[in-house]
DNA sequence: GTCTATACTCGGATAGAC
DNA sequence: GTCTATCCGAGTATAGAC
């Protein structure tokens, strides 16, 4: 009932729910909360909420949607685009890394959906295949590009490392969740460091 | 209900439950399997299920507990075992992954709770954070060792390593859920191999 | 110790008034 | 388009018989 057959209005008014939502859960948290309480955070009732949304999990789907397309404006890097300037790649990387660490609540939301979306009958499956897809993509070219200007190591295919990284950020982010301490951009810097090749300079110092 | 003034019987019955409960989820799969259904599964009733358990989010957390006992049997690693032989670090991992791979459903459980049990509250909590630094305490000393016979850059500390292997281990288990052509075991091993300092020989092989 | 039966809670979905 | 009210299912937890 949300999205077919919605005019403008509708879609305007979904469009600021979810950024509204977005910074609710940024700011307040997230620990399983039922649609009744972001609704009520957001300003509506649940029915008032689900009137824009099929279910549930479409909802929290939609808002990681809005937050990739968010973090494209503050950070030009995302899923589907790979129009970094070459070498920018590691420092981007860096900062959204750290943006994350300052959003727990959007942190703890992705890890419990990536982990549910897992099951094909997910609304939110494929939304998690393709964007995941696409990330890998974009990170792949440059690292491709990095690993041809003799600043990373070339004993593994661009492609795993990318699957690697992805796989370093998600993983860090569960061991964040658990203990705050860990700092997730300091880690991923180093796994940066030690794959560079024997011969190549420091670029920056690494951050710990 | 289900610890405390238990005798011999209560605790050997518990055991041969979870025991049961791992066969079942790990032929079967778990997909957020209610207690009800696990509890047919495993030949009981819900409440006869629950008489051994104080809740599901326990009954759940055991389960993966159990699971770790089994696989030290079968692997000889484990969170707080680092009586492995030094150089079998690498292979006995591999195994470990490799074995992961045909458990689909211990994956998938081991992932929800992780995942869940960030949460303080969650029964879990203590037993997910006591786990991981285990593993990372048994993996960070045997990944010294490796560096100190040259065969592991030693650009990072062993127990950032150990943090990177372990996020790694976790990030691509959800890559290989949502996608099971990934070769999670193939991709540590090339990581293994990129992490190599330029002048150490290849001990095998990369798989993948 | 295990069952059946039930109570209770939570939360998502829906109907219908405004 | 948004609300109030309600329904309904799922699923855990518990009571009580055997």
């Amino acid at each position: 009932m949300a999205r077919r057959g919605s005019y403008a209005k509708g879609i305007a008014k979904r469009e600021e729910i979810l950024s509204r939502a977005l910074e609710v859960i940024a700011r307040e948290g997230y620990r399983g909360a039922s649609v009744k309480e972001l609704a009520e955070a957001v300003g509506l009732s649940q029915a008032g909420l689900l009137h824009y949304f099929d279910s549930k999990e479409e909802l929290f789907t939609e808002i990681l949607r809005k937050r990739d397309e968010v973090d494209v404006e503050m950070f030009g890097t995302a899923p589907d685009d790979a129009a970094i300037e070459p070498g920018e790649l590691r420092a981007g990387y860096l900062r959204v890394i750290r943006h994350n660490a300052e959003v727990p609540g959007l942190v703890q939301l992705f890890a419990r959906m990536n982990v549910d979306a897992v099951d094909d009958a997910h609304p939110g499956h494929d939304f998690f295949r393709t964007r995941g897809e696409g990330l890998r993509d974009a990170f792949s070219a440059e690292l491709a590009a990095m690993q041809a200007a003799g600043e990373l190591t070339d004993r593994v295919d661009a492609d795993t490392l990318a699957r690697i990284f992805q796989a370093v950020a998600d993983g860090l982010q569960v061991q964040w969740m658990l203990d705050p301490a860990v700092d997730m951009a300091g880690i991923v810097a180093q796994l940066f460091d030690a794959l560079r090749p024997a011969s190549a300079p420091l670029p920056h110092a690494t951050e710990g």
